[in-house]
RNA sequence: GUGGGUAUAGUUCAGUGGCAGAACGCCAGACUGUGGCUCUGGAUGUCGUGGGUUCGACCCCCACUACCCACCCCA
């Protein structure tokens, strides 16, 4: 048998229920902050992804898909491509190629789509799985460096998941400063740790040399104590990049969406600058964080791009539905009627009604003449339908049609144009 | 990439070195144009794959694969 792949999965029908109600909600609330949809390419070129998210991540340099492309000619090399491990590039690489700065003000993005990464599959993690997320650029005329635009950001953040019914989120808010800062603390942190790391865990010991600001979000209980005795990224913020934390957490703290601190939270993705944070939920075991984010000031030069700072986050969908589901059981949507064609000849009418009832909006499911009326009539209660509508010669012949309400077992006789006024009411 | 667990019917799971099981679901009949309830019957299947031990393996051993959970990393 051939079976979807590793990491790969079926959404079945009734959970495809829920994410539909998920990106509509997502387009609802979306387009009141006036945010506009973009589709980007799952496929695009390797060097996009070593350029912006950085050749040392663990997403880049371990869990991509890619491949080396055929080139046109036999002797001609090819292109290296890759499936998208996430898609803020992809947005910034449009931005830059469409010259989108030249669009009116600030540009606010939107997008929803599945993104590829070959780590080893868990509970909330995927090979394929799925993004939804918003993005908001443009050059420094057009206001997208202030830290009202970080704020409007988890603002729309928090109004949607309220508005999708998630209780519990915590939001974790950080600054990881400019650029330059971000040099100077790793220097510090290295330096500091030269004489503790000894003590720590051995993944501390490895991230010491590779990626020191890792070793702030270790979780090993014995590394607790000495972790608080190392140097914290927000003492060493220029003074802009303070201001801009302390003004993003003045707005929200206006409106009221709740957050905390954490100086300890660091990212993963090396285009990350300044305002740095994640949304957690409770009930999804190690794989906690279903939305994820920060600002990314230097992203659009690293492409080659004009400066053009901005903000983003991504939603994964997969754990958002996971939280969702344990809140509200997504039913499957049955049909309004069900048609009974009875005995030989009658799919010929049933096809007739059938399709004036869609005409009207009613949701129509149609069944066999060679079915018995009890198989009709079990089968449409089995799968929900509302109403049952017999179409048999006794019906055909006096134009009036059998429909039986399938949640009382009250049956009626009526013409043919009043069966749908019936059953919409 | 590392560690642990699991693999038997559509699903959830029992099971024993000697005929492959239950519940639910599915199909049919009882009831020829009236569902839900009930009763009766049926099909469930390469017991994950490949080797080995044995008179005999779903069971014991080895390898592989897949899935789940965790590490790592991230959404």
């Amino acid at each position: 048998m051939i079976k979807a792949v590793r990491g790969t999965r079926d959404l079945l029908s009734p959970e495809t229920e829920t994410w539909n109600f998920v990106e509509s909600t997502v387009r609802e609330v979306f387009r009141v902050y006036n945010f506009s949809e973009i589709r980007t390419p799952v496929i695009e070129d390797l060097q996009l992804f070593q350029r912006s998210v950085g050749e040392e991540t663990d997403m880049v340099s371990k869990e991509m898909f890619s491949w080396e492309d055929r080139g046109r000619a036999a002797s001609e090399k090819g292109q290296w491509l890759a499936l998208r491990p996430e898609n803020t590039a992809g947005v910034m690489r449009a931005y830059i190629e469409h010259k989108l700065w030249e669009r009116p003000g600030l540009q606010h993005f939107y997008y929803m789509g599945p993104q590829f990464r070959r780590e080893r599959p868990q509970k909330g993690r995927y090979r394929q799985f799925y993004q939804i997320g918003a993005e908001v650029i443009g050059p420094s005329a057009t206001g997208s460096e202030s830290p009202a635009v970080d704020a409007e950001l988890l603002e729309m953040l928090a109004t949607l998941l309220d508005r999708l019914g998630i209780h519990g989120w915590t939001l974790e808010l950080n600054s990881v400063g400019s650029a330059a800062d971000r040099i100077r603390f790793n220097e510090t942190l290295r330096t500091a740790l030269r004489g503790v790391v000894s003590k720590m865990c051995v993944d501390c010991q490895r991230r010491a040399e590779t990626n020191p600001l890792r070793v702030l979000d270790c979780k090993v209980p014995q590394d607790q104590p000495i972790i608080e005795t190392l140097p914290r990224i927000g003492d060493y913020l220029d003074e802009a990049s303070q201001a801009h934390f302390g003004e993003v957490q003045k707005i929200l703290n206006s409106v009221e969406v709740p957050f905390h601190v954490n100086h300890r939270l660091v990212r993963g993705i090396d285009y990350y600058t300044r305002t740095a944070f994640e949304f957690t939920h409770g009930s999804l075991g190690a794989q906690n964080a279903i939305v994820g984010g920060g600002r990314y000031d230097g992203l659009s030069e690293s492409l080659g791009g004009p400066k053009a700072p901005g903000i983003g986050f991504a939603i994964g969908e997969d754990r958002l539905v996971m939280t969702l589901q344990e809140n509200t059981g997504a039913a499957a949507r049955p049909a309004d009627v069900y048609i009974a064609p009875l005995g030989p000849g009658m799919n010929v009418p049933a096809a007739g009604l059938a399709r004036e009832l869609r005409r009207q909006n009613v949701v129509v499911s149609v069944g066999d003449e060679t079915f018995r009326l009890k198989k009709s009539l079990e089968t449409a209660s089995k799968t929900g339908a509302r109403y049952a509508l017999i179409v048999g010669e006794n019906e055909v012949n006096s134009g009036q049609f059998a429909l039986k309400n399938l949640g009382t077992g009250e049956q009626v006789s009526i013409s043919r144009d009043q069966i749908a006024s019936t059953v919409k009411t």
